[in-house]
RNA sequence: CGGGAUGUGGCUCAGUUUGGUAGAGCACCUGGUUUGGGACCAGGGGGUCGCAGGUUCAAGUCCUGUCAUCCCGACCA
């Protein structure tokens, strides 16, 4: 393909508008540009690696029995009413109504319009597994889009759908899904990881993310240097050690403790390390239940885990009226667990056990108790891993300490179980003969996103530096002087004969200089370039490794050879 | 939603303090000279200064409102 006849705006000067790295770059090599907050258009060369990452994806998932169809993306809002979710998935949701005042959304993901379709036309187990999958433009009014192509309002996802009738034949398919999401993964060239994810949003049970590691992602995720355990910081978990403490257990006092609200400042006050204390942080679970979750006073309380410890759908801190309900007017820092009435469930984690005569709120203005012990001066209804980890932990699995990194989402599947069946009725007849609602997966990539994801990964001071599986064209042709006639019929020749051979061929037939064309080589960031000048003559070209920076002079009769050896121990190097 | 910042030609920015009718570099067009790392010379096109209202003889500049974009945070997944 000619470099004049694609559009490919280039820029000297980087936006102003653009803070990262992978957004700076695609902007400048004219792979995107922005229509509006979070809304962009993909030129020709980002469109290409699009086509080519959904290519890898359709390879995969196609393996594991999958099977693309596509959907609409604008949807009636009376199934996201079946299903619940029209009322609760909030203002990221892009409402609009038709001409006649009815209610419709851009569709933020697919389950409904998914599970209505499998409703209306499947009736029996015979038909199921089922893996369908789309690519298809999503929309969520992101209360703050950023980073450009990493968290917009307008993205490019692969969903996919599993429906079941048994939960075996979910968790193979899930598990076959899965090593797809790695293959396709690690054939992009992304440094990832799975990771153990909540999956209580999506109302399901079980659910991994995949991480690309990289400094701008907006999740932080705690992982064993010496293992392969790795989670979103607030799943993680670390390995808890019970101690037998051979402390004397002291008689319970209370000890006025004026203006000490924080575990700091009562930890100065009395003298005794922080570690000592019993923090409170009261919870209401469900809109209405109390919850009090107490933790060590220098560890935090992870609230996904507290939802998750009493089994409850949605979890909350308490607002300050609910707590004067409960306790009176006192500050919550003088809350506590000792004689509380019943109506409070107390969550207590792990480490609590290992605690003696601790220091906890006496329920008391400006009062605290010394010397509680649980199990003696108050009872915990059960013990659980509340507290979120800290770097240094160690691993769970025992090997290793852990270690926190941030990184971008690019996929997530989850095991919904029946949540959006029983909502919608989408059930099938089983073997005896009964109704039964079907089991579903869901397991979405974000394609947009996988462009700055690996651009991330992947670009330097000059500029972008795709991996060979994605790049937008395998070669680049660079000739120092198109107007030259042995350059231009080497180029053309080379060209013709890599067509031949199966790559994908740039050649910039501009009327620039070479240093104009070589930059924005640099920033375009096609794998591999060959530059066609004066020794065009003598049929020898250069050809030059963009990752690398390396450049080898080869003759034209060796040069099919040479590439092919480069471009495999590309591919290896990822 | 809270905090901060910015809107002047395609891009980067100056001009706003002190009001006097819009500028530079790059990019673009024409001609010429150049041609292995963002060339040079000459000529040229392109801007309701985000938008609306107000003050004033006069507004890019002052006032009020509003919109947009970016960053930090919160939120969400």
């Amino acid at each position: 393909m000619k470099q004049s006849q694609i559009f490919i705006p280039t820029l000297r000067e980087t936006p102003s508008d653009a803070e990262v790295l992978s957004h700076q770059m695609m902007l400048r090599a004219g792979y995107i540009r922005q229509i509006s907050s979070g809304v962009y258009s993909y030129l020709p060369l980002a469109y290409r690696v699009i086509q080519k990452i959904e290519n890898i994806i359709r390879e995969e998932l196609n393996a594991v029995g999958g099977t693309e169809m596509l959907l609409p993306a604008l949807v009636p809002a009376d199934i996201w009413k079946e299903s619940g979710r029209y009322d609760t998935y909030g203002p990221e949701m892009m409402k609009l109504k038709d001409r006649h005042d009815r209610d419709f959304l851009l569709g933020p993901t697919h389950e409904e319009t998914f599970t209505t379709l499998i409703r209306d036309d499947i009736k029996s187990y015979k038909k199921l597994p089922l893996h369908l999958y789309q690519i298809q433009t999503k929309y969520r009014d992101e209360k703050r889009p950023r980073f450009g192509l990493l968290r917009g309002r307008e993205f490019i996802m692969k969903d996919s759908y599993t429906f079941h009738d048994t939960e075996e034949s979910l968790d193979e398919m899930y598990n076959d899904i899965w090593s797809a999401y790695n293959n396709i993964f690690t054939r992009i060239g992304l440094d990832f990881r799975s990771i153990i994810a909540d999956a209580g949003a999506m109302g399901g049970r079980e659910s991994i993310e995949f991480i690309a590691i990289s400094d701008v992602g907006e999740d932080t995720i705690a992982y064993s240097e010496e293992s392969d355990y790795a989670a979103n910081i607030e799943m993680a978990s670390s390995k808890f050690k019970e101690r037998t403490n051979t402390e004397v257990q002291l008689q319970k006092e209370v000890v006025d403790t004026p203006a000490t609200t924080t575990i700091e400042d009562l930890a100065s006050f009395l003298e005794v390390k922080e570690s000592k204390i019993l923090k409170s942080v009261l919870f209401v679970a469900d809109g209405n239940k109390p919850i009090l979750a107490i933790v060590r006073g220098d560890h935090e309380v992870n609230e996904i885990k507290v939802r998750m410890a009493v089994g409850a759908e949605t979890i909350e801190t308490a607002s300050e009226a609910h707590i004067e309900d409960l306790f009176g007017n006192i500050p919550v820092g003088y809350v506590g667990p000792v004689d509380l009435s019943e109506e409070v469930t107390i969550v207590a984690d792990l480490y609590v056990k290992n605690m003696v005569n601790s220091v906890t709120g006496a329920n008391e203005l400006e009062k605290h108790y010394i010397n509680v012990n649980a199990g003696r001066d108050f009872e915990p209804s059960q013990y659980a891993d509340i507290r979120m980890v800290q770097e240094g932990d160690a691993s769970p699995d025992g090997t290793g300490t852990l270690k926190f990194t941030t990184g971008i989402e690019i996929g997530h599947i989850f095991k919904l179980g029946t949540r959006f069946s029983e909502s919608m009725d989408a059930k099938v007849l089983g073997k005896d003969g009964k109704p039964v609602p079907v089991i579903m997966g869901s397991y979405g990539i974000g394609i947009s996103r996988l462009l700055s994801a690996i651009a991330e990964q992947n670009a330097d001071e000059k500029g972008l530096v795709w991996p060979a599986s994605v790049a937008p064209f395998d070669v680049h042709i660079t000739p120092i002087n198109y107007n030259n006639e042995h350059q231009k019929a080497l180029t053309d020749e080379l060209s013709k004969l890599f067509t031949k051979e199966g790559y994908d061929i740039l050649v910039d037939d501009r009327k620039e200089r070479p240093g104009v064309k070589f930059t924005d080589a640099e920033l375009m960031g096609i794998p591999i370039r060959i530059t066609v000048g004066k020794k065009a003559e003598d049929d020898i070209v250069e050809i030059s490794i963009r990752k690398t920076g390396e450049m080898v002079e080869t003759k034209k009769d060796d040069i099919i050879n040479t590439i092919s050896i480069l471009m495999s121990s590309q591919e290896e190097s990822q």
